[in-house]
DNA sequence: CTGAAAGCGCTTACAG
DNA sequence: CTGAAAGCGCTTACAG
């Protein structure tokens, strides 16, 4: 017989004891009216024995699993581990488990992954989509963590804000002329990110947008970017959608002999494990993953819980169109700015000095 | 009535058909002898219907979940993306599902993290342990991933031979003056990178290891270091043990204005994320975590079900000691040195160059 | 080749 | 306040 429970279980408490597994239960879970004092004595009993409850048993009974499933875009995405644990975090605090699924960039296999945590019998669904993607109904409750501008219901940080920040930051330390890098246009949350920055900045001042992705794609480099000629040119500050982006920008212009930011500021966007650490340390934005964490799951929680004692009646069923998404609307987290070394005052001289002899 | 299920089951298949919810089963899994032609009807219908199996039922039945536990020291770590992108890849490709627990780098929490997957049912569980902890019997298989230097049965990647590698590399390139560089004396893997580089340097080359968790934890920084001195005094290569560190390096070496590889030469361990996105990018080791996570699952999965037919006589689980850790002894993946722009030539001209001229 | 039955461990009306 | 009973969905000997 496979992998047969050996431990205790309610009935051999119930036994040992002398009273039924119905009561035993009562006791545990303090539901039914159990007297205080057979109540002390069953905890002990169960605990001696050394009880772990089953949760098959449990999900079988009551059709709740106690777990929500994670589907990640791409698990190799440096911001996924403050996702993942914040999740982790929110959900154990709520006494949920976390299942994972890695879609792997691809929309079929998100497909896929949501599938398999389906079978798996999750209670909802955490998903943060492929970039663009829409989730059907599914069948359990569906948390997103995207981007406010997405269409439907999300819980997300305040893209645009953050760009708002971080143009103020740079507008108050006189930069007039700002490249804005971003990375894949396709991307609402780095849109967000790029929109809010044009939108905060004044009229005077001059920026220009270049999306990487793009020319990469057409056999493009890094290298056709130019960034010295940019900043030879005129340009003072680089505003990057992502801190992986301002690394690169970073050091390309170390190579090339720029002091950053004596000569050129640069920042990011997301606070990832590198950018503190990095020489000058990255200015930018910080998302507060543990509140977005605790507003998703809260939803999903209060949904599968929610619908506990409404039987679901056929008509209602069909009545409602989006019926698996949660959250009662689009729920904005703010986000900080971080201000750090890689951005300065606007140097008034703009000449190029590559090789810094003003150190 | 919480959460009922509402989809068709194997009675209601059966009922459709006019036979057994067990001919059922049995046709849907292929193992009972049913005729070729009702195993078809059944399974078209199971479709049609949108049959979906309920786990829970199962794992009461049968006393297996189908879900293995990742017990993470810090989900916040640079390297977490691969680990579970890998273990859910292994996991998933044999019809495991990943259920994530992390340990936030205490060991009670550890220990708690343990407990939470027991409970949840978990079939097996990967721990990548705290630094040096062990861990205790849990009562269900475990596959540890680490340093082939801990105790017990462990799959890891070959750190020692990975450190061999830098090691070649530097020597093989003409330096001679070296800096090791590691964060925490403490950590197995870190001793095991640092001491695979010091027994592969031949004998004319000098180096030295400077730990760096050590000096911040009484109050230096990173700057005490002094890092623009060392090269000054002739060292020509920095080799660190991780692809974090050597960021910081190679930063703070740019932002002094030394060029890198021309003067000093920098390396790293883990080829993380951003480490080929860097200028220069970093040289590296890579470990194959794909591999180790197979070998893992590979591991607790015959684990699991080869003790499917094995009743735990009493007897028998007395005399195990180590009852529940797998894998018939240490399994070394190894490591693949990648060779990027971060590392040349020793500079026969030790003179530094701060502002580097020479471009 | 197919079916009836038992039982995994739990919870929840319901009856006492 | 406590217990007997039913049943969640599945699989597995076992009998036909």
């Amino acid at each position: 017989m496979a992998g047969k429970r050996t431990g205790p279980n309610l009935t051999k408490i119930g036994e040992a004891l002398g009273v039924s597994s119905a009561t035993v239960s009562n006791a545990l879970s303090g539901k039914g009216r159990v007297s205080a004092d057979l109540v002390k004595k069953i905890r002990k009993k169960a605990s001696d024995m050394g009880y772990v409850p089953s949760n098959a048993g449990r999900a079988l009974r009551t059709g709740r699993s106690g777990v929500l499933g994670l589907v990640l875009p791409d698990i190799a995405n440096p911001l996924f581990p403050q996702i993942a644990q914040a999740m982790e975090s929110a959900a154990s605090a709520n006494g949920y488990g976390v299942l994972i699924a890695d879609s792997r960039g691809e929309v079929t296999t998100q497909t896929d992954a949501i599938g398999r945590l389906i079978e798996r019998g999750v209670d909802g669904l955490i998903v943060i989509p492929r970039r663009g993607t829409r989730i059907g109904t599914v069948g359990c409750p569906v948390a997103m963590v995207d981007t406010p501008s997405t269409p439907g219901n999300t819980v997300s940080a305040d893209h645009w804000h953050g760009g708002e920040q971080i143009a103020h930051h740079l507008a108050g330390l006189g930069h007039k002329n700002i490249l804005l890098l971003g990375n894949d246009p396709a991307s609402n949350v780095q849109n967000d990110r790029i929109g809010g920055m044009r939108a905060a900045f004044p009229a005077d001042i001059s920026c220009q947008t270049i999306w990487l992705e793009p020319i990469l794609r057409q056999g493009g480099t890094t290298a056709s970017l130019n960034l010295p000629d940019l900043v030879k040119n005129g340009v003072t500050a680089i505003a990057t959608v992502s801190d992986l982006l301002a690394l690169r920008v970073l050091t390309e212009l170390q190579t090339a002999g720029f002091r950053v930011p004596a000569q050129v500021s640069v920042t990011g966007f997301d606070d990832l494990i590198f950018s503190p650490v990095v020489t000058p340390a990255l200015t930018t934005v910080h998302m507060d993953m543990a509140q977005i964490a605790k507003i998703a799951v809260a939803a999903l929680i209060s949904e599968i819980t929610g619908n506990r004692d409404k039987k679901p009646t056929p008509a209602s069923s069909k009545k409602r169109t989006v019926p698996d998404t949660v959250m009662a609307d689009t729920s904005r987290v703010p986000m900080e700015l971080i201000i750090r070394s890689s951005t300065g005052p606007a140097t008034p001289d703009q000449t190029p000095l590559p090789n810094g002899e003003t150190l």
